[in-house]
DNA sequence: TTGATTAATTGAACGGTGTTCTATTAAGTA
DNA sequence: TACTTAATAGAACACCGTTCAATTAATCAA
């Protein structure tokens, strides 16, 4: 027939990359569709939550890809936790349903989930070392990019940002000595003291770091945890 | 009088810890304090958005009490980012706020800011690496902190729960063969792979290896990072 | 104490919203 | 062609956030 599912989703899609999550509106996304608002509901069969659900399932669908598997685990998990970012930043604004509504979390692919605990059995992991290594990763670079996509105010008519970053600029010396000390290092640069987001100003190094981080400090607790696998 | 802004948020969090954020309202906050909604606008002299930036203002406010400050560089970082966890865990429905929205994220406390700079300062941060050093913090573990506490569906009247846990038992093990084999281990306590969220499920042990392994990362790099800094 | 100014509060109004329901039209099938 | 199922429409319900003019309450100066 003329609309199905797939077209409502990528509507959704588009409509949220273009006015953001907080502006989405059923009604609005029927509108642009020239359909009536019940007609979503029937074709997803849901609310807007499970819309919201196909959302995030669409967009993290490539992480079922195949990798080389020749590589050595700690490479594969740095491909596919690169991929989730990448991925991730090309719909930024669809980053607090990932992140922050556990029936959006909950659709990611199975795939990804069997790639990361095959790795990190083959590092050694195993029992509840096994169940807290994944945790690691997910909720530290998952949560990481939750954070740096976390959107700026929707509509900002009464000048936030300008106003945030004055407050930003004239931090207190005597207070704060230590943070007026870098301030040109870390103004718009670091989490809590920016205005902008990381759509708009790039934390490529500080992801890489928490990345090589999280990566080497498995590969040693890994080793340890090997004594007591076989 | 006997009104301020206050009363108002403390109520605002109160309403939010029972309802759920996905339920908060404005007309229903003026409803429970019995004002008219446009008292709520008055006081705050803003809207919701700003409401929101209170209440994380005031959640996470202690974080600016003081420490021992006889404690390594490590061991306040550890204790700053326990009590920031321990914050928000006090108020699970408000983290999305923290984690996903910058106007709550950019509110918190400037001595907390400064506590975590000076800490890597002492560490021999600087420059770039202090800026990174300083995102890896914040986005890895309040971002854990944020993804454990994702909410589930607010009105979970169609069962989805049930559901998705029933699916979770049943993948398959063709498939998914890593996955299938742990299922017991992990079912519900892995992100990803649950129906309950960290107000529910404890994710203490794989907070704590997070910290562990950040610090230990930091430290080690710290060290390197010191040879650039006299 | 009165009068004037400022602080708080009200209620109504505007322009939306998500969701469900019944009725209706279009498509496919026997 | 009849009948059944798939899609759609439109109205209705019960809200929502926000603003505004009008009003009451409190404060302060004379």
């Amino acid at each position: 027939m003329g609309l199905d599912k797939a077209q409502i989703v990528n509507a959704a899609i588009e409509q949220i990359d273009q006015r953001g999550l907080a502006a989405f509106s059923m009604r609005e996304l029927a509108r642009t569709l020239g359909v009536s608002p019940a007609v979503i509901y029937w074709h997803v069969g849901g609310r807007q939550e499970d819309l919201f659900a196909e959302v995030s399932a669409v967009i993290t669908a490539a992480l079922a890809d195949e990798f080389e598997p020749e590589q050595s685990w700690q490479e594969r998990l740095r491909s596919v936790f690169r991929r989730y970012r990448h991925l991730v930043h090309q719909h930024p604004k669809v980053a607090p349903l990932l992140g922050a509504q556990m029936k959006s979390n909950g659709v990611a692919n199975l795939v990804w989930v069997e790639t990361v605990l095959a790795a990190l059995a083959e590092a050694g992991f195993a029992g509840e070392s096994l169940r807290d290594a994944f945790n690691v990763l997910i909720g530290g670079l998952s949560g990481f990019v939750t954070m740096e996509l976390a959107p700026p105010p929707a509509d900002d008519s009464s000048g936030w940002q300008q106003t945030f970053a004055e407050r930003v600029e004239s931090i207190d010396a005597e207070s704060f000595p230590h943070t007026h000390a870098v301030l040109p290092l870390i103004s718009n640069r670091i989490f809590v003291l920016r205005w902008q987001n990381g759509a708009d100003v790039s934390y490529d190094s500080s992801f890489e770091l928490l990345l090589d981080i999280i990566i080497d400090g498995l590969t040693l607790r890994a080793q340890q945890q090997g004594v007591s696998r076989r």
